[in-house]
RNA sequence: GCGGGUGUAGCUCAGUUGGUUAGAGCGCCGGCCUGUCACGCCGGAGGUCGCGGGUUCAAGUCCCGUCACUCGCGCCA
């Protein structure tokens, strides 16, 4: 017989019934009745019962063991009976009585409990991270993330992508976020940088002719961590392709999306691949109030200031007529809501440091609120009857400069949507933000720069840098959202030096900043580069979305705390 | 760097207006129990109330500072 298992803990059926076995596992749960002890066996297929027997030697051994201990059980296979069987167990028809059992590792007191399912501090669990992942729940989450990620090179590799590895030891990058650096032995006082992305090398890849990549690859970045970002690294499906429209990335990448989504989606419904939305990057940010819109949400944002402009609600008429705008976010069926639901938002917004978030009551028809007093009755009845609402449907108004009215407009409207419980919890919503400005106006540095990836493809290509307005020029540069999580940005990347050295020219970067900044990549495309584009979903937010995980922390092994140190290792 | 929240037993939490010896559940230790599956019953140990300072006759409770964790802002080509 095998030293540790002929079985798992998570195999035996009534048909193994008579069967002598061998059983390793932790001691997940344990009922002694004095006479009789019950020993739930655990290790990662399941959990077996064990039954020790009055007055045996397995029975004395098992009393004084705590849980989580790891023995090895030998013994026979034996049906409950039909009053015994447990039946949420796929064990529940047998146990084993206990014959033999060797401790391969007692337990001390445990800092937090493996079973149960109640939550523990968060740096605990990190500083005990292998109890922590013994749990359930997130012992599936990292079963979850590996079968995701299997699923996604499958479907990669069946759509003609070929994976590769590029450099982890790499020259730093100008560009972007903060570079981790890593010493060089060779050359005392250098460094190299840790890819923030493998932007460069995958782009190399289609200039040296092998036409669709993929990888599942490390990206680091010094940047602080939010609920959806993990401090230091993470990994993306980086992808890019040859000879490529943007239409034609989204096609290749929408049934990766919506297979790996519905393979995993457990009743929940995913909107079909070649079905995601396109909508322009302006658009979004009038109607959702953000970049990353969740379309679970059914509430739009509409510009109402045209209602406001002379109106008797002075504050409001005075943004308009300074050049700001006023956007109406509708709270639908909010009637039987107290005065005191519509002040609440109102201090939220204060304390987001915004100057405040109007509204108007609407019970049955019959306006309430200062704005809706000020505003007049016929002007107010015109404004609701234009958003097209309903007598019980209030309204909020964030009004301002129109990139703060936007923001407050769109944070409102997520507030809204969960605090009146419009938010479908059962559906992934996909869609692509397309249309991006190539630059915008920086404020701090009064000067035009780009507003995300420089090496993004203007649209219009050079005519267009040559004679537009650089603040109206567009760029084939796409997010896909997927429930109002940014999974990835992506583009059709600029190919050619003389429109590279142009659009770098616009934000005030001379050609030798260019060569010297981007030799390897400029000089590439000097010898005969392909038209290509891709994007990089990132894997670890994929994961959170299909694990219903509100944390990236819940989908990852080990991952640091918030401040980028390592508890459990204590680093 | 900034703002919000949290911090009481190993873990989850309660603790009134500042007032006796700071409590409960789980866990732990000891005892009882032959069919449980969150087993049950009896008993016990376990506390720098995050830390430091202040106000007060008296501070877990009020004030100031600080630390830790967390959520957000900044940041994230």
């Amino acid at each position: 017989m095998h030293a540790y298992r002929t079985h798992t803990c998570g195999q035996l059926r009534a048909a193994d019934i008579g069967e002598r076995v061998r059983l390793s596992g932790w001691i997940h749960r344990k009922r002694d009745h004095g006479g009789v002890l019950f020993v739930d066996l655990r290790d990662h297929h399941g959990l077996t019962q064990i039954v020790a027997k009055a007055n045996s030697e397995p029975l004395r051994i098992l009393e004084h063991l705590r849980t989580e201990s790891v023995v090895t059980i030998t013994g026979e296979v034996v049906s409950r009976g039909p009053e015994a069987t447990n039946p949420n167990l796929p064990t529940g028809a047998i146990e084993i009585v206990a014959e033999e059992v060797v401790v391969q590792s007692a337990a001390e007191e445990l800092p937090l409990p493996v079973a149960g399912e109640a939550d523990y501090p968060e740096d605990i669990r990190l500083r005990y991270r292998y109890l922590d992942l013994r749990r359930d729940r997130i012992h599936a989450n990292i079963m979850l993330r590996s079968q995701v990620i299997a699923s996604i090179r499958r479907r990669m590799v069946a759509e003609g992508f070929t994976e590769f590895q590029t450099p982890i030891l790499t020259a730093s990058s100008p560009e972007g976020a903060r570079d981790y650096l890593v010493p060089s032995r060779v050359h005392p006082g250098k460094f190299y940088a840790l890819p923030q992305a493998p932007q460069m090398f995958k782009q190399l890849i289609m200039v040296a002719g092998f036409d669709r990549y993929f990888q599942i690859a490390p990206c680091f970045r010094d940047e602080d961590a939010r609920a959806d970002r993990s401090p230091g690294e993470f990994y993306q499906l980086d992808f890019e392709m040859s000879y490529v429209t943007q239409e034609d990335v989204f096609a290749a990448i929408e049934p990766v999306l919506a297979g790996v989504f519905e393979e995993f989606a457990k009743g929940r419904r995913v909107m079909p691949a070649g079905s995601f939305p396109r909508i322009p990057y302006r658009e979004a940010m009038l109607k959702y109030g953000t970049d990353k819109p969740d379309l679970r949400n059914p509430i739009l944002v509409t510009d109402v200031s045209a209602h406001f402009r002379g109106s008797g609600f002075g504050l409001f008429a005075r943004i308009v007529e300074g050049g700001g705008v006023v956007r109406a976010i509708p709270a639908p069926g909010t009637a039987g809501h107290s005065r005191k639901f519509f002040d609440d938002m109102n201090d939220w917004a204060r304390s987001e440091g915004h100057a405040g978030l109007g509204y108007i009551t609407h019970k049955g028809g019959e306006l309430g609120g200062p704005i809706a007093k000020n505003h007049g009755e016929e002007a107010t009845r015109g404004l609701v009857a234009a958003l097209g609402l309903g007598p019980d449907d209030g309204i909020f108004f964030a009004a301002g400069k129109e990139a703060q009215a936007a923001k407050l407009a769109g944070a409102a409207r997520s507030r809204v949507g969960e605090q009146l419980g419009l938010i479908d919890e059962t559906r992934f919503d996909f869609c692509w933000i397309v249309d991006f400005p190539m630059y915008d106006y920086d404020e701090e540095a009064k000067k035009v720069d780009f507003s995300h990836n420089p090496f993004s493809m203007p649209q219009g290509e050079l005519e267009a840098l040559e004679t537009k307005d650089p603040l109206d020029i567009l760029a084939y540069q796409y997010d896909i959202v997927c429930n109002g999580v940014e999974l990835s940005s992506g583009a059709i990347r600029n190919h050619r030096p003389d429109i590279m050295y142009k659009a770098f020219e616009i934000a005030g970067y001379s050609r030798e900043d260019v060569d010297s900044n981007f030799s390897g990549m400029i000089n590439a495309f000097k010898y005969g580069a392909p038209p290509h584009g891709g994007s990089a979903p990132g894997i670890d937010r994929i994961v959170m979305l299909l694990a219903g995980e509100p944390n990236i922390r819940e989908v990852v092994l080990f991952p640091m705390n918030q401040k980028a140190e390592d508890l459990m290792m204590g680093a």
